[in-house]
This record gives C-alpha cells, structure tokens and sequence, in this order.
RNA sequence: UGGGGAUUAGUGUAACGGUAGCACGACUGACUCUGGAUCAGUUAGUCAAGGUUCGAAUCCUUGAUCCCCAGCCA
C-alpha cells in the first residue's frame, strides 16, 4: 500500500466516516469520535478463515478509528457451548493479531467478555417487556409454535396464551426462571405481529427452558436468553457502536432494533419518567461472509471432516481453521493482507485461494530464511574431488531479498544428494537441468559437468558422476561463462533426513460444497483405496466428499541441510526451488517434521502440465 | 406464488451523474547463482431492455439471475 494511492474505503467504512462526521456516537475523552466494535463468536467451534476476515474487519475498524475493539463470547446456549472452544478462539484472535481493552499476554482470557455475564440485566429487561405488555409466556411446544407460525406466503396465527394479564405473564415467567417447569414446556415470547412478511417478526421466542449448566454460569439459570433478544443488548451494555455481522442477519435487523426500542419506550434521556434512562442503540450493519474456492467453510462439515478422519484434527494444515493455517505455516500477517485485499461489500461471492497463497508467498519471500533440501535425492559424484573424506564449508546467502538475515556455512564433499528431477539422460527440449555433457550450478558451490552415470542390474540409473572446476567456487565463473541453471544439492555425510509433509488442496474441485457431479467417477475411485475404513462416516451420505482431494497429503523423506536441525517448532523457512516450509510440532529433537505451506510458483513444472 | 439483499474482466473489488481503474489469475518478453523473486507488456468487464440527461455502472421503469428467511441454533 503505498501513501500516494489510498486504498478505496469500502462501505462500512464510508458509513463510519459520516457516522464520525455527523458526531452521531459522541467522543472519546481524549475528543476522538467513538468508534466501538466487536467480534462475538459461539464458543462452539473453531474459528477458520472467514471469521478471520470479520475478526479484522471489526478490528481494523476500532483500531483505524482510534476506538475500541471487544472480544465477547455469545454464550446464550448452555448445551452447545465448552471452554475448549473459549480458549482456541482467544488463541486464533490474539494470533491474528487484534487486541481488546484489558487484553493482556500473560493472561489470554484478560479482559474477554461473555453474554452471559449479562444474564440478569437481559432478565430484568424481559420482566419490564411483560410489564409493558409487550411479551407473554406461551405453553404452545415446539411444533404448535412452527404450525401457528405459518409459512413464507402465508401469514400466521396468534397464539392462545397471547393476551395472558400482565400479573399472569409475571408469575409464569419467575416460575420458569426458577426451574419449576421442565425443557420445551413454556417459552417468554415478544407480542410483535403475527402477520408479518418477516418471519422473525411473527411473535419471536425470547427465551427457553434449559435445564443445562452453563460453562460459566453453573446451574444458576435454568431459562436462557435467544440471539435475536440478547445479541443487541450485548452490544448496548457494552456501548457498541457499529454492530457488524454476516449478511444472513439482514432481516433480523428489524428484530435488532425492536427489542432495544422496546425497552426504551417509556425511558428518557435523563431518567425521569417510571422506566429510567434509555439505554444505547447501536446499529446494526451487514457484510458478506468469506467464501473460499477449493475449501469448505461450514461448521457442520469441517466436523464432518474431522470426526470422520479424513483431516488430523481441527489444526490439521489443510483445514481452512485458523489453528489449520498456523500450523501450516501461514504468517497472521499474510492473512490480513489477504483479508484486506478481497474488501468488504455485500456480494455474496467466492474468493480465489491463489490470492491467498500470493499473499503468503509474497510476505514468506521478505521473511524466510533460505536452506537447501532435497526431497527426492539421488547421489551425485564429483570424480576429481580430492579426496573421500575432505569437506569444504562454504558461503551462502540466508535470504536475498534480506540482506539483515545474513549468512550461513553450509558442507560439500565429494559425495552429494541431489534432486532426482535435476538430472535426465535425454533431456527433452528447453530442459537446462543436469544430463550427460552438460554443466550446470551447484548452488553456492561449484560449476559441475556430468561425464556419466552409474546403474544398477535392473539399469536404472543410481548416481550421477560428475567434475567440478575448482575454479568456480562460490558459484562464480571467473571467465565469465554462463550455464543455464542452477541446482540445490545437500553434501551426503552431513545432511539430516527430515520428514516433509506435501500439503496439496483438501479438494479437487473449486466448489466442493455445489456439484457432486464434479467428482469425476475416476475421482471416487481414487478416493476408493484412499479413505479411512474406521471413520464412521459413510461416504455416500456426503457427496461433497466425492471431491476430497487423495493426494491432499504426501509424505517424504528428504535430506536437508545440517542447520535445518537447529530451527524450532513453528519456524518458517524457504527450502530453494520448492516453496515454504514450517517446522511442524510433531518434530523431535533428532527428527525434523516439516510442513510445505505454499509451493513456490513452477513455470517449468506448470509448461510440463499443459504438454501432459 | 410473501419478504429482504445482491449483480462491474476468469476471480475479488473501486468509480457515489463527467476518461470504467486496481489486485490476483492467465499469457508475452527481459533479467536472474532459486525455471523463485523482480521488471516491462498483453488479455478481459458495467445482467437485459426501455427511459431521464449534453452526458448513466451510477437516477427512473420493467424484466432476468443469484443469495437469505418458516430453530425453543447463532
């Protein structure tokens, strides 16, 4: 982002602007104009990249404005809900990088807020709507409540229970509350308009029955607040501002403001009147939600792919979680650019995973270390070296693109790995790698010139024998001769075998979710040897399935380069000519595990493929 | 067949009555001790039809297509 060109502000920035310049929400003691957003996730699952995306939307806003940024668990459903949960999305959060009042790094939870600390208050407002005549107990059940609702064209019917007394109403509800009726046998319901186009508006379930404990609050409730009646006070207890979510809330909007003006009506500004003062109104705005080709995002199926056992678990890295995603290497970085870069409008459309691993390889460039690795080796002999055992320690650049992140020494000998794919006997044409004849680079080593091979009884080839001009240590030609390529290659006696883990997309098509067409029969074939017997979940059952990638995941032994050994769990670096790795946690200290993040781009392997 | 929202290159996103731009992708070429990176260039778009206007992606009308809503989930 350069300052000359400001990047165009999207349209939830716009309204904060004239929100800001028309003085609509006050100020913040030091005269700035209070903005105050929020992220408030069920703690009923893992967070994955779309909710990264409204995680700094909200972020990036109070953080833009000089205002304040909340992270509050909406926990109004007991049965749902674990601390697990909690404590992976405050990782996830904190990681990406936002931060709220309070918040603190030897204290994750600092300054987290919760729903249900606002129980009471939420049940002190539900007890005045009855008094103000606007809500009633109704003993309809779950399925009489669905019939009187009636449909999309046709208008509903009012329940029976509709037009209980207001001490009647009072009575019920405090028995609910105490637990004195069983799950589903009485709901607190709004007295809106039955008849209403808008099926949220047909006389809302304000509260349940639950006899279930909460994860913080215990037994204490036995009745438990619905989204639509708790999530705008959630908001006005904590002064929110702009209160922003998914587009799927759009016609809960009205519902939003109903609830709050329903409370207000009676309040006034300074408190005087029988109701006290009115309470904050904050505004509702909707956005849409990520979508992400080659992936799925629903809660319900990610599940699916864990409990099934078609993933490692949740942090497994081809999952799109956010623990997925750290775990395979991406910076937090590299994902608010990516968040940044796809804007925020109300199209509901699908995003490119290649702008998302542009980012990630744009960011790794600048910050990853360079090693040399050799994932599929073959040995490679230069005949006029010395002698066996003499070793040589070279020079070589960490990082070109960062001249700060130094240098390093690296071994050669006489035996050396290199790639298999470097060397061909009949090269096919525009093919400037290793063959009979010809010189290439040893990077950061020697100019070597292939004289021969060496095969085995079955006549495949095992090494490569080669000479090397000792002229051209470094790499450089003092005579000025060009060779057309450059290989990587790690010294035999000193590289250490590693586990790297070939990360490819999860799915084969680019919209898993749609077309179950679009697993090929050759595609469920694959999968047929593939698929893990003991996941209790049947296939057919799930067609999007079909398109889980088989190859999502290959495992190698490489060798690598003696410093790889050194680099911690989490470390990222680039292995030449491949693309990114990370050290992956289940490394050991004599074994490194390392997962490919992002392939480098392959102009040469991608000209193959459009042969092929 | 009720209501709400949306529609600009392949994808995402700007332009807010005044030259349709940016990024990713794709394709060329240059350069290179990573067939990476970098650099230069090419490609390609206003859902449709009417209307208002000197001028429309933008305003109006009609239509098309897509998404969301009938949980005591969020």
């Amino acid at each position: 982002m350069s300052e000359s060109e400001p990047r165009s502000r999207h349209f939830i920035q716009q309204i904060v602007d004239a929100d800001n310049a028309a003085g609509r929400w006050g100020h913040w003691p030091d005269g700035r104009p209070r903005v105050h957003t929020r992220f408030p996730p069920e703690p009923n699952g893992y967070l994955h990249i779309g909710h990264a995306k409204s995680i700094l939307l909200n972020y990036g806003l109070a953080d833009e404005f000089g205002g304040k940024f909340n992270l509050r668990f909406d926990d109004t459903n007991p049965v749902k809900e674990e601390q697990e949960y909690v404590d992976s999305i405050i990782a996830d959060v904190r990681w990406l990088g936002a931060r709220w009042p309070g918040a603190r790094d030897d204290d994750p939870e600092a300054g987290v807020l919760y729903a249900s600390d606002y129980f009471q208050q939420m049940h002190d407002w539900a007890v005045e709507l009855i008094k103000k005549g606007k809500a009633f107990v109704c003993d309809l059940n779950a399925e009489q409540i669905r019939e009187h609702r009636g449909t999309l064209t046709r208008p509903g019917r009012n329940s029976p229970f509709r037009d209980r007394s207001v001490q009647e109403n009072l009575d019920l509800f405090a028995k609910m509350t105490r637990g004195e009726f069983p799950d589903g046998s009485r709901v607190l319901r709004a007295k809106i308009d039955m008849t209403s186009p808008n099926l949220n508006l047909r006389d809302p379930v304000m509260y349940r029955i639950l006899h279930a404990d909460h994860h913080r609050q215990g037994a204490r409730w036995h009745v438990y607040p619905m989204y639509d009646w708790a999530h705008g006070f959630e908001d006005s207890i904590e002064g929110i501002t702009h209160s922003i979510c998914t587009l799927e809330f759009e016609h809960h909007r009205p519902l939003y403001d109903w609830f709050i003006d329903a409370v207000n009506e009676g309040r006034t500004a300074d408190g005087s009147g029988p109701w006290g003062r009115t309470i904050h109104h904050p505004q509702q705005i909707e956005f849409a939600r990520l979508n992400l080709n080659y992936t799925v995002m629903s809660k319900r199926k990610l599940l699916h792919l864990v409990k099934g056992g078609f993933v490692r678990g949740w942090d497994d890295p081809r999952m799109p979680t956010i623990s997925g995603l750290r775990r395979r290497g991406y910076p937090p970085e590299a994902i608010r650019e990516f968040c940044s870069r796809i804007g925020v409008a109300k199209f509901n459309g699908v995003s490119e995973v290649q702008l998302l691993e542009h980012c990630v390889r744009d960011d790794l460039n600048k910050t990853a270390s360079r090693v040399m690795a050799v994932l599929n080796p073959i040995k490679l002999v230069i005949e006029n070296w010395s002698a066996e055992t003499d070793v040589i320690w070279l020079d070589a650049v960490n990082n070109p693109e960062d001249a700060a992140a130094g240098h390093r020494r690296i071994p050669f000998s006489r035996e050396l790995f290199i790639e298999r794919d470097d060397f061909m006997e009949t090269p096919p044409p525009k093919y400037w790698r290793l063959f009979p004849g010809n010189e290439v680079r040893l990077r950061w080593a020697f100019l070597v010139r292939c004289t021969g091979v060496v095969r085995n009884s079955q006549g495949e080839v095992i090494e490569i024998r080669c000479t090397y001009d000792p002229a051209t240590r470094g790499g450089d030609t003092p005579d000025g001769r060009k060779v057309k390529s450059t290989i990587h290659w790690v010294s035999a006696a000193h590289a250490a075998p590693a586990e790297v883990r070939l990360y490819d997309r999860l799915f084969l098509s680019p919209d898993p979710e749609e077309s179950s067409a679009a697993g090929s029969e050759a595609e469920t074939a694959a999968l047929g040897e593939s698929a893990d017997p003991s996941s209790g979940a049947p296939r057919g059952s799930e067609p999007w399935l079909a398109n889980l990638n088989p190859e999502s995941l290959r495992v190698v032994t490489a060798m690598v380069e003696p410093c790889a050994l050194e680099l911690q769990v989490g470390a990222r670096v680039q292995f030449e000519r491949h693309g990114y790795f990370c050290v992956d946690s289940d490394s050991t200290l004599t074994r490194r595990v390392f997962n490919r993040t992002v392939a480098l781009k392959d102009s040469w392997g991608k000209e193959q493929q459009k042969k092929a």
